[in-house]
DNA sequence: CGGACAACCTGGTTGC
DNA sequence: TGCAACCAGGTTGTCC
């Protein structure tokens, strides 16, 4: 579920609530939300630490606590990390993980296909976590001009399926790419490496400004993404290919369609995103 | 290298 | 209404 965006707005929903709050105790419901840990040691070792600050890398987010310490969670496809001000009862189903605050409330990990992880590593050394450690540029950081983008792209496979590798570039997922390369009117099947120059720069500009606008939207809520405090996102009203299969295309009209692209569901108009395999360009 | 596919899970939707 | 098949925002691993 939570791409960039959505990942993002968790981030900045939940930094204000949680920074300077102390983990009381934790309670690990899923014991395979800790693929490096068990709960016994995992609670202790997160008993009594103060959040100092919140991150993200792609889409992971990256709780700093004190003692060098980081807290690292991936939502996957149905994760919720949502900051519930008072120890209300009855707990929702699927509940993964609750960590209870001194002060305040707590925050819990809700997780109904139980995909989601969570570890607990020394302070920013991420090589026990493969996807973490192997991950791209971050596209909204200032490093991220087009030359990478163009560098990133350089191979055989079909475009949508390079814009879904997270060693190429972070955090975007189905629905953005899909997104993106409408915008940038670029056929997902091209291949990345017969992307012109002009292509490249395009599609860097899309990927910038889909997901800005994404971030102002507070995210796409398809079904089960909420932000830190429980709210859906907005943007699935502004989606222009993703999961608008047979729809009229908001550039020209043409009946939007759907085909398999890198193994997924992929969403494009015919027309504004035309690719010929016949023709060099 | 890449592509196809299964696996990890639960639950919603579709079609018969 | 019942039930099976298929689908889902992600990532990893295996096989070819």
């Amino acid at each position: 579920m939570p791409e960039l965006p959505e990942v993002e707005t968790v981030r900045r929903t939940l930094e204000p609530v949680v920074v300077g709050q102390t983990i009381e105790r934790c309670e690990i419901y899923y014991e395979r939300v800790l693929p490096h840990a068990r709960s016994s040691e995992f609670c202790g070792s997160v008993a009594n630490r103060t959040i100092t600050g919140v991150g993200r890398r792609g889409k992971y987010l990256i709780f700093a606590l004190d003692r060098e310490l980081d807290l690292v969670v991936h939502l996957r496809m149905t994760g919720q990390l949502i900051y519930q001000p008072t120890r209300e009862l009855p707990l929702p189903k699927h509940v993964s993980a609750r960590f209870w605050f001194l002060d305040n409330g707590e925050l819990r990990f809700v997780d109904q296909r139980k995909f989601g992880t969570i570890y607990l590593v020394a302070r920013d050394d991420y090589s026990e976590i493969h996807g973490l450690y192997t991950l791209g540029p971050e596209p909204l950081s200032s490093e991220f001009i087009w030359k990478v983008l163009a560098a990133g792209v350089q191979s055989m496979r079909a475009i949508k399926a390079v814009l879904l590798d997270q060693t190429k570039i972070a955090g975007l997922g189905n629905i953005y790419a899909d997104e993106v390369l409408h915008r940038a009117g670029i056929h997902p099947l091209k291949p990345g490496c017969l992307l012109t120059e002009s292509e490249i720069k395009i599609l860097h500009k899309s990927i910038v400004s889909v997901l800005n606008e994404a971030i102002a939207c507070h995210g796409t809520t398809i079904r089960d993404y909420r932000t830190g405090s429980g709210d859906t996102g907005n943007f699935q009203n502004q989606l222009q290919v993703y999961r608008q299969t047979g729809k009229p295309c908001g550039k020209c009209g043409v009946l939007i369609e759907r085909i398999k692209a890198g193994g997924r569901s992929t969403h494009f108009c015919p027309r504004c995103q035309r690719w010929d395999p016949e023709c060099t360009d």
